[in-house]
DNA sequence: TTTTATAATTTTGTATACTATTTTATAACA
DNA sequence: TGTTATAAAATAGTATACAAAATTATAAAA
């Protein structure tokens, strides 16, 4: 019988990021140790180990909230482009029926849901069929891009960029039909234009 | 003017990491915070970090040396695959007079040195490959997977996996030659006979 | 006014003490 | 003998104090 108590680090990790990633702390204040403490009712010391998994996430650095320059983002999509090119290819031949029900449960919001659905429903899209591979070092690649990557979701779901739904859908017929070269070569192509829509967009 | 004095936590790691790497530490025991202070001669403090982040990286996990399995092994290179049969396709089309140059003396080490001259050399081979991408983002990827690496170039070197040298020949060969394709293919079967000799090797 | 030097302040890095948790040893019981 | 319960020891997590470093404010000089 384990009770598993959240240390207060695990606790000021999850607060620190989690608003980050929502906004709510405004990227150009400097993040020191004393006011996060104080403002999450902790020391210093569990606040210090949060802020250093962060910043070799890549979320901060030098204290502050990293914003990536475009060539940043450019390395970090060709990243991307190559796993999920591949976790593409292999879905076409090994995904799960649950798999393939939760794909097309994320299309479907695509088209129907209201704004934050389709943040979430693009995310999970993305999240299935990187998880298919059953690659954790993938999966933790993936998710250790994360911060970056939701700051062009948000982007390209707000700002309304033209045939994202449908690229999903095609990407996931790729996938039922088993075509792995054709699933791969889509996923890239709609990475490749997530980051052109958003570099545009971003100004950068 | 800036004198960068070493901070202890940096000590700390580089030296945990090194003695790990070089298999100074004996892989079932324990890593204890107090006594990795004291044997470095500085507070547990540092040391927290230290360990921190090299669980981050992988080398550790619940306070002892990870011993990967099988699976960890193929699923790590299978990223190597991806990400350096990109970096190999792209040397081909861009990579610097200089890094020819040092692809050459690596495969020249390789044939001439000793033991240890060619450990070095195998992992520059790759790492220069790698860096020649100049995307930081694969770098550091790939850099965070270096103790699990280590591990596999020990086992190819020291166990004399035939080819070896041969095969990062013919990968340069192509990259010399322009042909795009044939060094990412190289690259990746090279890669995996890596991986089949090791595992086979090390009976996992 | 701008620039530079110095002082004050803030913030980080480290040590240490204390507490909570986990692990290990010991003893009681089946 | 093996299993479970309890005590003890070891270790990790946290708070805090202080020192070192970095940053900012202030004053003096050009």
């Amino acid at each position: 019988m384990k009770k598993k108590e959240v240390h207060n680090y695990t606790y000021a990790y999850e607060q620190i990021r989690d608003q980050i990633l929502s906004g709510k702390i405004d990227p150009n204040t400097k993040l020191t140790e004393e006011k996060l403490a104080e403002h999450l009712g902790i020391s210093r010391t569990p606040v210090r180990s949060a802020i250093a998994k962060l910043e070799q996430e890549g979320l901060i650095k030098n204290k502050r909230i990293f914003i990536p320059t475009q060539t940043d983002i450019r390395h970090i999509f060709q990243v991307r482009m190559l796993l999920e090119g591949f976790a593409a290819r292999y879905c076409a031949d090994y995904i799960s029926e649950d798999g393939i029900a939760r794909l097309k449960e994320c299309v479907k919001i695509g088209h129907t849901g209201t704004t934050e659905d389709i943040m979430e429903a693009n995310f999970l899209f993305h999240q299935i069929i990187v998880e298919e591979t059953k690659n954790l070092e993938i999966v933790h690649i993936i998710d250790r891009m994360q911060s970056i990557i939701y700051l062009l979701r948000k982007t390209v779901v707000l700002q309304k960029r033209p045939h994202l739904i449908e690229e999903h859908a095609a990407i996931l017929e790729a996938i039922v039909s088993h075509d792995g070269n054709l699933a791969e070569k889509l996923m890239i192509e709609h990475l490749q234009k997530d980051v052109e829509f958003s570099i545009h967009r971003l100004r950068m």
